[in-house]
DNA sequence: CTGTTAGCGCTTTCAA
DNA sequence: TTGAAAGCGCTAACAG
């Protein structure tokens, strides 16, 4: 492999000025830049990320660290990301913490270690990983989950809104005993749809049931057990807001094998939509999120926390939007 | 931020030994190693990952190139490279190409730039990406798909006979005229399910009907077109074998939106299992492939490559399932 | 078993 | 505008 030693050789001139063409410095010579650029092409030169991460001390990659790769939600999000980075000269690298707090520690400890340009994240409940990246000065944008007492760019979809309006839309279909499956108590999206579900039935002069409430673990299988939760209580719900898509699928797959049916006996919203929902029977309604513009809000203010560290955090709230299908009324 | 040389003016010792504490090297004194440990602890010392990337030349991470993120395909693969690689003391960061080779080249780039400990690659379609990791000695293992005219370790499925199988099955259900979406002739894996599809109708004695079939792209928009124009077509087919999990989605939902009842007067048989198949009606049968063991199997592959650089490439091939479900059968 | 020393390849003052 | 030289933080010979 040859270093910028070699290129400096073969070109005639110093290291430092091999250094100056290839990071665009403008006061050299153009004669001497395209000798340079000659020899760089003539002996493919690539230059060593390594050392000029080490002198520099920081990377042109981006991590984003997501709660669930197999989450659609996420995948789409990701694409977000990379489109806006691509444009900025950054490469993003996907981290996995698969909703695992050690998991997304070891990330971090990565992205630290590896001095990342930046970092997405949507943090699996604790602010120790957020706080960790904070205080060593990374640039760090979180997306979807807040997390408490930490100041930090953010972007979020409004939660207790979407929340309610599908709450709302549910008791307008005029289901009476209205229930709710939602994610862990550690999660900030978990417990703002949990209060706006619990808002709009109080809003709507209804009783909130704690009876009727089941805290999972976001996962399908999670779901399907809380469902059978609520199936197997004595006073069983007649509809339920089930506050993400894969929890949504495990509550149908238990509805289905139950043999109740969607949505007469049992009326359900899910919150975030699922690709292919067309085919899934009977037809989902969610609360449906912005997910690519979620992904690219976040690298936008990444882009600026870069260019300007010191700036106030900033919050960007999207909207969700409500897409009734087939499992939320009974005409 | 603390460095090595701060850690061992505390602890009263060199910089080498901290090294090789730090790095598990056995000839320490006990007494020694335990004051460096209390002083880096005292510290919060973290070895900066940059300096030692670059006096080892090389990292501890390992890249996984994927060619869609949005293919729960791939997302259950990379949690069995996962697996593996937390035990194995590497950490793996997930490059989404969505079948660039633009992307893909970008991604190889990164890799070699940061030199990477190995790379697990799907390759989308050209040679050039793995071919520079080769070169530049980068330890790499093909996953899901194959590059002609390089020796290298790879991970496959049979997918020849995966798709006879499926493609099989369809003739003994009683179907006449068995067409097949397959996808870009530059990826091993649609080559080679087609010629399954091509074996198993010649081994019934049928004839292969090329207007029968569509290359087409591996996603669902391309399998909805493909499924349209082969309902547009002068022989419609009354059953088809689609080569993957996407475009087998796209098609069903042109089905749907055709009116074309399915398995009635369309029988259909999609490659890979998709996720909540149970919710999708008709519930889609599959040709199943072993995605977590194709992960571990490539990362099982790729440590023993790391470990030992010299011994010869060899292949994997790992064997498909048929799920019957209902979308292949009329009874 | 431990310390001294010499870089890894690059960027960036500082002087010329 | 250019080059010489220092050094980012770590590891690995080599001595002792």
């Amino acid at each position: 492999m040859a270093t910028i030693y070699d290129v400096a050789q073969q070109a005639g001139v110093s290291a430092a000025t091999v250094s100056r063409v290839l990071n665009g410095h403008p006061s050299v010579d153009p004669q001497l830049a395209e000798r340079v650029r000659a020899a760089v092409e003539e002996l493919d030169y690539r230059p060593n990320a390594l050392a000029r991460n080490l002198r520099r001390s920081r990377t042109s990659l981006w991590a984003v660290i997501i709660s669930d790769v197999g989450n659609p939600f996420f995948t789409s999000l990701v694409r977000g990301v990379e489109d806006v980075a691509q444009s900025s000269g950054y490469s993003v690298v996907l981290c996995n913490s698969d909703e695992d707090p050690q998991k997304e520690a070891n990330y971090v400890t990565v992205a630290l270690a590896e001095q990342m340009a930046g970092v997405i994240v949507s943090p699996s409940g604790q602010a120790e990983g957020v706080k960790r990246l904070l205080d060593a000065g990374t640039p760090v944008v979180l997306i979807d989950r807040e997390v408490p007492g930490v100041s930090v760019d953010s972007v979020l979809v409004d939660n207790e809104h979407g929340a309610a309006e599908a709450t709302t839309h549910l008791i307008a279909s005029g289901y009476q005993r209205i229930g709710c499956i939602t994610g862990p108590a550690t999660l900030s999206t978990a417990e703002r749809r949990l209060r706006g579900y619990r808002q709009a039935l109080t809003d709507a002069g209804r009783t909130y049931d704690e009876a009727l409430v089941r805290h999972s673990d976001f996962r399908e299988h999670g779901g399907y057990e809380s469902m059978a939760s609520l199936l197997d209580a004595g006073v069983k719900p007649d509809a339920v807001f089930v506050a993400n898509n894969l929890m949504a699928v495990g509550a149908l797959e238990c509805l289905v094998a139950r043999n109740v049916s969607v949505p007469d006996e049992m009326g359900i919203v899910g919150f975030d939509d699922l690709p292919w929902a067309d085919l899934v029977r009977p037809a989902l309604t969610t609360v449906g999120q912005p997910t690519y513009e979620l992904g690219r809000t976040a690298a936008q203010l990444l882009a600026e926390r870069i260019g300007e560290a010191e700036k106030s955090p900033s919050t960007v709230v999207l909207k969700t939007e409500l897409h009734v299908r087939a499992t939320s009324h009974r005409d």
